[in-house]
RNA sequence: GGGCGAUUAGCUCAGUGGUAGAGCGACUCGUUUACACCGAGUAGGCCGUAGGUUCAAUCCCUACAUCGCCCACCA
């Protein structure tokens, strides 16, 4: 890495490379300690040891006002990407974001703290570690838990350092010595702590929902993560007979569509409902129907004979119900819909889990209908209650099904014993600080459809069923149930009820009830829940003072694709564990797509690894493409030709130094000294020093207000178009002719570079750095450390 | 069904209450000793449509069209 100087021949014609520099000038910066925020030297002047060269009488006079002790604090908690994986484009994105912001303010002297961190990512982990098995033909089912999570970690740890040193080659700033995983000790403690501040002020409660069941994963969801799919299905009509068909006289069929009525009045002795999944029916309670429906007001308090079963179940009144939708009487399942399961809530009804975790019929159906899988079941149901004259008709039908957002497999909505946060109390308080501004969303928008998120917001299952996360810290009081009990029956249902004691470890007695033998727990936390806490559990396990010097951090930057399932979460749980918000501003980038607008994905097979494009073009190219012409929370469109573009500007910029420098430090040239010079500035000097000043000023407005790719475009403008292409230019035949104002011109080429190079360094880390290394006078160490340059 | 966006050059996208911008591509010149991963130039846009506010609208407002995203318990 040499910027060959004076009349070497030999470089010439060579174009930039990256490749022989980045790893260079990586460890260069590592190894100075500079990443870290309490490094004093950071933001100290270096005085002595500067070249001799006479342009060092000629330094910038801030570097004396470069005062220490009351640097600001400016503090980013890196999202901690998932340690399952290797990094795709959008970590880029947000590697090259944070890292321009924190080397911008590391420059203009502030305290800074770039906190790194990985996250276990509960069961997307555990999915892509399943995807594993199932290759080599083994499923997780075959291990016991305690191997599986051994497993799991050791995946884990290799798949962490791989990503920390892709961080590296992007250039990431971040001060590893802090590093932080979600599985470190430290943080699981903050974790547990807070579950147990929750559930003593009555904010967590356990208790029985209907989840969203993936039968493949054998795991509940989040609501978050159940995904909407448009189905062509059936609906079908089934006839429920009254069970007293002399009460049905008064049955009033007036509001029916002539068609209706000619059927209602065919069969007086029934109500009709209709269904899309009629296999449920074995777990009916009761079948509902709108208070306002004057159809079906005498009903409302009657029974009717469940068909194929012989359970009576009554007619229930509650306004859920649609007097429009279907015949306007609906069945209710509590243990199987959502819906059901409220109305069931609010009429005492029993629940009958037909359906178990399996994805088949439980035991308490029917006899023919055991063990069937439910589309199995749908078949003979239908087929049955044809066969018996219950099944009116079948249409076609459109609707949405819940889809588990990982395999696709529909969600199979089951009545569960799960882990809940009450949501509102929480969602109150981040509302008040959005709307005071607290936190502010750079992009507006994100900002409105925040608050409408919060405003339809429900409670928050945080137990999921899966080994590889953070175990919920709850022992049930009691004996351990036999193996044979534990490895079939439902856990949930064991446990139901049970007294229990919240303890990181295992308690020795139960105040309540006095147990001395206890249960553990199964369920870990859904990992949103421990990520949610990041920012302030990071500080607070970091090193001392952090906590106190960092909180509230300056800004959260991170996909808008977690909006809901992380930034939200640390808003609710950062007013609420640590007293204030996490974070003053969001800064949400866009999702990386390829260059027909598609979003990247594996399966699609167009995801770019970023490591190939910095092999190929060098982690500046990779940068700076990534921001130029794309703004906030806008997608980003990401082609090699803008990657090879910017290649060509690093390239750029790699060669005009090289001029700059081989010229300047010509000794046979007099001395440079301003005082000498400055009288000879031409009209030409003077307005690249003007448009300078203008640049300095604009680049640092955009960043302040987080217009990166204004700030990168303005500077790559003016270093190109105005610098090169017009002052090089002009300086070189001032140079050339031997003029009299060639020093002048001498002068003007050192202080833009200069300049230029701290502009464009949060961009563009590395091949700025390399030239700065070049440099006859250098202030500092090194450019990640000089001073930001003021207009 | 609700909510939120987008529509600007051939392509991908910035931007602004006052003569329209970049990158890539196209075309014409130029092998000038930092760089051919270059330079000098050129072409190309009623800034989605229709109204409104304004001295002035691509920008603000209202409809409409088209596209996209997010959310949602019509069985």
């Amino acid at each position: 890495m040499s910027i060959d100087s004076g009349k070497n021949t030999e470089g010439a014609n060579k174009p930039y490379s990256p490749q022989e520099i980045e790893k260079e000038i990586y460890q260069l910066w590592e190894k100075s300690g500079f990443f870290a925020p309490d490094a004093p030297e950071a933001h100290q002047p270096e005085t002595g040891n500067l070249p001799s060269s006479k342009l060092t009488n000629w330094k910038t006079d801030k570097l004396e006002n470069s005062a220490l002790g009351e640097a600001e604090g400016f503090c980013i908690i890196m999202p901690p990407p998932n340690a399952n994986e290797a990094l795709h484009l959008g970590h880029a994105v947000m590697f090259t974001i944070e890292d321009a912001l924190i080397r911008y303010h590391r420059m203009k002297g502030d305290k800074t703290l770039w906190l790194p961190g990985a996250d276990h990512a509960g069961f997307e982990t555990q999915v892509v570690f399943e995807k594993k098995l199932e290759k080599e033909g083994k499923s997780r089912f075959d291990f016991d838990r305690e191997t599986l999570y051994q497993m799991i970690w050791d995946y884990v740890q290799k798949n962490k350092h791989t990503m920390e040193e892709q961080a590296r080659s992007l250039g990431a700033s971040c001060d590893w010595s802090r590093e932080k995983f979600t599985l470190d000790p430290q943080i699981v403690k903050i974790v547990y702590d807070t579950f147990k501040k929750l559930y003593d002020d009555g904010l967590v409660y356990r208790g029985k929902r209907v989840v969203n069941w993936c039968p493949k994963h054998q795991t509940g969801l989040s609501d978050l993560e159940v995904k909407y799919e448009e189905r062509e299905d059936k609906l079908w009509y089934i006839k429920y007979p009254i069970a007293d068909p002399s009460t049905s006289s008064g049955y009033k069929t007036s509001n029916l569509s002539p068609e209706q009525d000619d059927k209602v009045a065919a069969s007086k002795a029934y109500i009709i409902v209709a269904t899309t999944r009629p296999e449920t029916m074995l777990g009916d309670t009761a079948i509902a129907v709108n208070p306002k429906d004057k159809r079906y007001k005498d009903l409302v308090g009657q029974k009717v004979k469940l068909p194929l079963t012989n359970r009576e179940i009554p007619i229930i009144a509650d306004s859920a119900v649609e007097v429009d939708f279907g015949t306007g009487a609906v069945k209710i399942t509590p243990a199987h819909d959502q819906t059901d399961f409220e109305i069931s809530q609010r009429h005492n009804l029993e629940t009958l889990e037909v359906i178990g975790k399996n994805g088949k019929m439980t035991e308490i159906v029917p006899e023919p209908y055991r063990g069937l899988k439910t589309i199995e079941a749908r078949e003979k149901v239908v087929a049955d209650l044809s066969a018996q004259g219950f099944l009116e008709k079948e249409e076609p039908y459109k609707h949405t099904v819940g889809a588990c957002y990982k395999c696709g497999r529909t969600i199979e909505p089951l009545a569960m014993e799960q882990w809940f946060i009450k949501i509102d109390p929480l969602a109150k308080k981040a509302v008040e600080a959005v709307k005071k501004g607290n936190v502010k969303f750079v992009t507006k928008k994100y900002e409105k459809i925040f608050l409408h998120w919060m405003k339809i917001i429900k409670d928050w299952n945080i137990s999921r069923q899966i080994v590889w996360g953070i175990k919920i810290p709850v022992w049930y009081c009691g004996a351990a149930p036999s193996a044979a009990e534990s490895a079939e029956a439902s856990r949930s249902e064991a446990k139901a009820d049970k007294c229990f004691v919240i303890s990181d470890d295992k308690p020795d007695k139960c105040e309540k009830c006095g147990a001395t033998e206890f249960e553990a727990e199964t369920d870990t936390f859904d990992t949103w829940f421990s990520s949610g806490q990041w920012p302030f559990a990071t500080l607070k396990a970091s090193q001392p003072g952090d906590f106190e010097k960092f909180y509230p951090t300056s800004v959260m930057e991170t996909g808008y694709d977690i909006l809901f399932f992380w930034v939200a979460r640390m808003i609710m749980l950062g007013i609420y564990c640590a007293g204030d918000v996490p974070f003053k501003y969001v800064y949400l980038h866009g999702l990386v797509r390829d260059k027909d607008k598609q979003k990247m994905s594996k399966s699609k097979g167009n995801v770019i690894n970023p490591l190939a494009v910095i092999d190929e073009h060098g982690a500046d190219a990779l940068r700076m493409s990534l921001i130029f012409g794309t703004s906030a929370g806008n997608d980003i469109v990401v082609a090699e030709d803008k990657v090879v573009a910017q290649k060509r500007f690093a390239n750029k910029i790699w060669n005009a130094s090289k001029f700059v420098l081989d010229n300047i430090s010509d000794t046979d040239n007099p001395d440079l000294h301003p005082d000498d010079t400055d009288k000879k500035f031409t009209k030409q000097d003077k307005w690249i020093l003007k448009e300078l000043k203008r640049t300095i000023k604009k680049v640092t407005q955009d960043i302040e207000k987080y217009k990166f790719h204004e700030a990168a475009q303005e500077a790559y403008h003016f270093f190109w178009h105005k610098f090169c292409d017009k002052t090089i230019e002009d300086v070189k035949i001032r140079i050339s002719n031997n003029a009299t104002d060639a020093d002048a011109g001498r002068l003007v080429l050192w202080t833009v570079l200069r300049d230029s190079l701290k502009l464009l360094h949060p961009f563009m880390p590395f091949v700025t750095e390399a030239i700065y290394q070049k440099l006859p006078a250098k202030p500092k160490e090194m450019l990640m450390i000089e001073e930001w340059p003021t207009s």
